[in-house]
RNA sequence: UGGGUCGUCGCCAAGCGGUAAGGCACGGGGUUUUGAUCUCCGCAUACCAAGGUUCGAAUCCUUGCGACCCAGCCA
């Protein structure tokens, strides 16, 4: 699919990309690549980065590859690169290529010993702590190792001997040879292999050293013939090592690393290290927690791959650190779900109504709308009888200013039904309101009352012929919008942001609810079945988001 | 004077020397059998600050100020 651009928001990217191909740089050819490490399920943050790539390889014809930036085995896994490709399918991309950096472990090791025999790298002896100290400080230049003029031929030696296992873990490391003095401290002399034993999720046990990422990810790119190298802000003072290594090796092609500000949102977080001590604390139940910000979370909860990629590029595209609000990402996932969600109305705090003047046994078919506006999506049967069950926020005794509900003597319109009026308040002996004793007009079906206005509409189901459920309200993780600059993130945690409500009463044809479908519960909310916890004779539901509320009561 | 990057509305963000787009949020009208949706209106004489160049500066120059990132054998 190609697009007109002029139709898309410009951002820099976009206009790098633009001027390279008027240029006719790399061929006219864009290939991008989004690189995770398998360490971790996917978040928010990885979704813009997966817009940003896999748009940009879209927009311009070109190809964007999925690579697993898998050089530190300690911390990987087969079930975060199954669920890394589950989420960037579900959000609705498809690459070009399935690429794993440890594809290259061989290659990577040639060129080493290329850098080794062109004298720009050299095995190293000093323990980690050791060259930390030789490294300097950021004002002060860093000092050369006593290694670090070794023969050629020694350095080819050692490094095929930490290749051939040699050598125990730690006890050397393969260094670039570059600059000790230099003001960027990425480019005083970085590692560039450790030797690990630890078993490779793909390799198995065939590589006791492993390539660093400075040197790794830039070599991948180049044999990938990746032309534009998106990454997050931080790897700007990388750039000029990514650059060293392919200047030195003389690749066939040099990448351009271009570097973006990775997503900050309001009341949650985005590191990959708090999210899964959320998960292993049990904060939370588990990655696909919807209250989670990962994509699985995201899932869960109901919002749709379209809604996320709306808001990748609502968020814009640019250098600066900034904070999106909650806001925009409710914003998004509301007019989606608006558009396309079926209508359907649950009671979440049930409180009985008896229509007194309703015949006894009586059951009526009511057709309704699944949608106010697109009538295409057509109607439903919702019976209705004498006794129906109200949401108790609908009835008031004493009723706050502008409130437009249920009240004593006063009127009301049953959604899609008839107009009730409110005669008795029955109360248990602890003077808890337990039932209500309403009449109905019979004229009032489909039309309004003559002479007088009924302002209130609220929502309803049959008791009789309606569905017990479980619905979960998710409330906002953190109590505040940075919860990252917390002294102790957990601390932030909002105690309160499950609510689980277990007496809820649906209308008959939720019963028929599946996960794929979503759904607007008439004046609560946009809802979704929740994926693991419901069965065939349980009803679970999640809230997605709340409808956006014009009046709110003290 | 360690290096790098960034400062345009409450939050994002366009703008690239010709006189401040747009979105979210917010406020106010209208429609409505969802206090939803939809719709109309309002919302920066002003672009971190101060100088300078220019007929003309958010855009160019100078000097300040502020914020973020970097001292893993993590990515």
């Amino acid at each position: 699919m190609s697009t007109n651009d002029n139709q898309l928001p410009s951002n820099f990217i976009r206009q790098i990309i633009a001027d390279d191909l008027s240029n006719n740089k790399n061929n006219g050819k864009v290939v991008t690549r989004f690189p995770p490490e398998p360490n971790g399920y996917l978040h928010i943050g990885h979704a813009k980065s997966i817009c940003l790539n896999f748009g940009i390889a879209i927009e311009n014809n070109g190809a964007c590859h999925l690579r697993f930036d898998d050089t530190n085995p300690e911390k990987e896994s087969i079930e975060y690169m199954e669920s890394i490709k589950r989420d960037v399918q579900w959000l609705g991309f498809k690459w070009n290529e399935l690429c794993h950096a440890s594809d290259y472990f061989e290659p990577l090791y040639r060129y080493a010993l290329q850098l080794i025999e062109q004298g720009q790298a050299y095995v190293d002896s000093l323990s980690a702590e050791q060259i930390r100290a030789y490294r300097g400080t950021l004002t002060e230049p860093g000092k050369a190792s006593p290694d670090r003029n070794r023969s050629v031929v020694e350095n080819l030696d050692l490094f095929k001997r930490m290749r051939a296992g040699e050598f125990a873990d730690g006890q050397y490391v393969l260094r670039a040879k570059i600059d000790m003095a230099s003001p960027n401290i990425n480019m005083r002399d970085p590692a560039i292999y450790r030797i690990r034993r630890v078993h490779h999720q793909r390799t198995g046990n065939d590589w006791c050293i492993y390539p660093m990422y400075d040197y790794t990810h830039c070599i991948s790119d180049a044999i990938e013939g990746i032309t534009h190298s998106l990454c997050t802000l931080e790897f700007e003072d990388h750039r000029p090592l990514y650059d060293w290594v392919l200047d030195q090796l003389h690749t066939p092609c040099h990448p351009q690393q271009i570097e973006f500000a990775r997503l900050q949102l309001e009341y949650t977080i985005v590191s990959k290290r708090k999210l899964n001590q959320l998960v292993t604390e049990k904060y939370v139940n588990g990655w696909d927690d919807p209250r989670m910000p990962t994509i699985a979370g995201l899932r869960r909860a109901g919002f749709t791959p379209k809604a996320l990629r709306d808001f990748c590029e609502r968020i814009g595209l640019t250098k600066q650190n900034s904070w999106i609000e909650m806001g925009v990402l409710e914003y998004c996932i509301r007019e989606d779900l608006n558009e396309n969600a079926w209508r359907a109305m649950a009671v979440l705090q049930p409180l009985r109504v008896v229509i007194s003047n309703y015949p006894e046994g009586q059951v009526e078919s009511l057709e309704i709308s699944n949608h106010p506006q697109r009538h295409e999506l057509g109607k439903r049967q919702v019976p209705f009888s004498k006794v129906i069950l109200i949401e108790q926020d609908d009835f008031a005794q004493i009723p706050p200013p502008k409130y437009k509900r249920l009240i004593v003597g006063g009127e009301v319109r049953l959604r899609g039904s008839y107009v009730i009026r409110c005669d008795e308040v029955i109360k248990d002996a602890d003077g808890n309101i337990i039932e209500l004793q309403c009449s109905y007009d019979p004229e009032t079906l489909g039309k309004n009352p003559e002479g007088r206005k009924v302002k209130g509409v609220i929502h309803w189901v049959s008791e009789q012929q309606s569905y017990p459920a479980e619905v979960r309200l998710y409330h906002r993780l953190f109590n505040v919008p940075q919860p990252d600059n917390e002294e102790n993130f957990l601390d932030a945690l909002n105690p309160d942001s499950l609510e689980v409500l277990t007496d809820c009463r649906v209308e008959a044809s939720l019963a028929k609810a599946n996960v794929e479908n979503r759904y607007q519960f008439e004046r609560t909310g946009y809802f979704c079945l929740d994926a693991v916890d419901s069965s065939d004779g349980k009803l679970v539901f999640n809230r997605t988001v709340t409808l956006r509320e014009g009046w709110v009561k003290d």
